[in-house]
DNA sequence: CAGTGGTCTAGACCACAGC
DNA sequence: CTGTGGTCTAGACCACTGC
């Protein structure tokens, strides 16, 4: 059989729990009695274990020995990108500025510096067949070494601003989804005349040692986007 | 040191990978020549290499080496239940009507049976202190043993809903979310009575077999919700 | 105390890359 | 052909659990 061993231990396992033959909590044969079962060694029987470890399906206390786990019904993986969702692409982008500013008193807190900090402000216009689909402000920490050049960040996302001046493995990142109608500063960007809402994205970046390195806001109008979240 | 080998040789590559020392593409060390650095065995390299693998930061071509990942800087994660997010938690249900149906044609479709067969169809209202935030519904195959009881099915998430009668492992998920302007059916029962938008969740399960068990659409007044997302 | 999982070794054979 | 990663073994010692 060209199956590796341990493949072949994940598979029964994952059969036993699946059938309802083995339930939350149940223990799982030891390791011992599984290298018996299937005449392997036990780096292999384990193995096999820390793979069905990985995807959830057990957990291990030392000592005592390997258990079934409780599924996690509430998780969800999104890949998120300002440009591109389930039922859109950005296929042109607009700089409308790029200013110095200091921060007020919300921004100063959620980027966790001072008042007097300089902030780079980027606030552009995503389209899609001509059509303007969302507005996009960010605001960065500045840095040596940013990109302040406009061909740089015109169609940037926001990782890769910040990609040039800070190491990209370690990042942390966090999205904050929300509706919201739109100001009249929305609807006049976004060409909207009626009752469309807006869906509200926001991205927060932090460094390795938890910092926030930057803050965006992607107001995208309701009818250009739908985000798409599978499990695994 | 009580620190594991494979965890210093995890530690000692992703050093090199965020302080830039190895970029995206580059070979790392060969299993073979770690094995001489640490003074370890080849077992204990590639358990750090499986590591190390799990978290993105390299990948392994057979034949010829271990290279380091280019990062995934779109993958959040998000935990989603109907009855709690970032900003409020679901205090009380209320069970609007619980019918058997027969499905339109888009509806046939999402779910992948013909128009004839029977579906349940849920309907909830969902309240925070009083105020009613959400309204829900649920469209669900009929199988034997699926729990039309209303006690059991008045504060169940999705997946309780569908837990009594088929297996949760190996169960697949789906959520689409996207913002919308509420009808008049949706000002009723919200009590929105100026421009207050919708976010809209829908929720897609599958069996392990991908066959489509149940649809969920989850309509909550903008203000009551924000979802969250984080990497890892 | 015996049994459990956690770590680790020093070999082995294989399929595959590239010269 | 050599070097690479992929699989696998048959031991070993440790810390922890529960009797």
């Amino acid at each position: 059989m060209s199956i590796p061993v341990y493949t072949q231990i994940v598979e029964a396992i994952k059969e036993k729990i699946n059938s309802g033959q083995l339930k939350p909590g149940d223990a799982i044969d030891s390791e011992n009695t599984l290298c018996k079962t299937f005449s392997a060694s036990r780096m292999t029987v384990r193995k096999g274990l820390a793979i069905l470890a990985r995807e959830g399906y057990i957990y291990s206390i030392p000592g005592k020995g390997n258990f079934v786990k409780q599924p996690d019904l509430t998780k969800y993986i999104i890949n998120y990108d300002e440009m591109s969702n389930t039922i859109n692409i950005v296929d042109k982008t607009q700089l409308l500025e790029v200013n110095i500013i200091m921060p007020d008193d919300e921004l100063a807190n959620s980027l966790q510096v001072t008042k007097r900090k300089n902030l780079i402000r980027i606030k552009r216009l995503f389209f899609t067949e001509g059509n303007p689909v969302a507005y996009d402000v960010k605001y960065l920490l500045y840095q040596r070494g940013m990109p302040i050049v406009e061909k740089e960040i015109q169609h940037a996302t926001f990782p890769e601003m910040l990609a040039k001046t800070t190491p990209i493995y370690g990042l942390k990142k966090e999205i904050i989804i929300y509706a919201q109608a739109p100001d009249d500063e929305m609807k006049y960007y976004l060409n909207i005349y009626d009752e469309l809402p807006l869906l509200v994205v926001e991205q927060k970046l932090y460094d390795k040692d938890n910092k926030p390195m930057g803050l965006g806001i992607t107001s995208y109008r309701g009818d250009y986007i739908k985000l798409k979240g599978i499990n695994q």
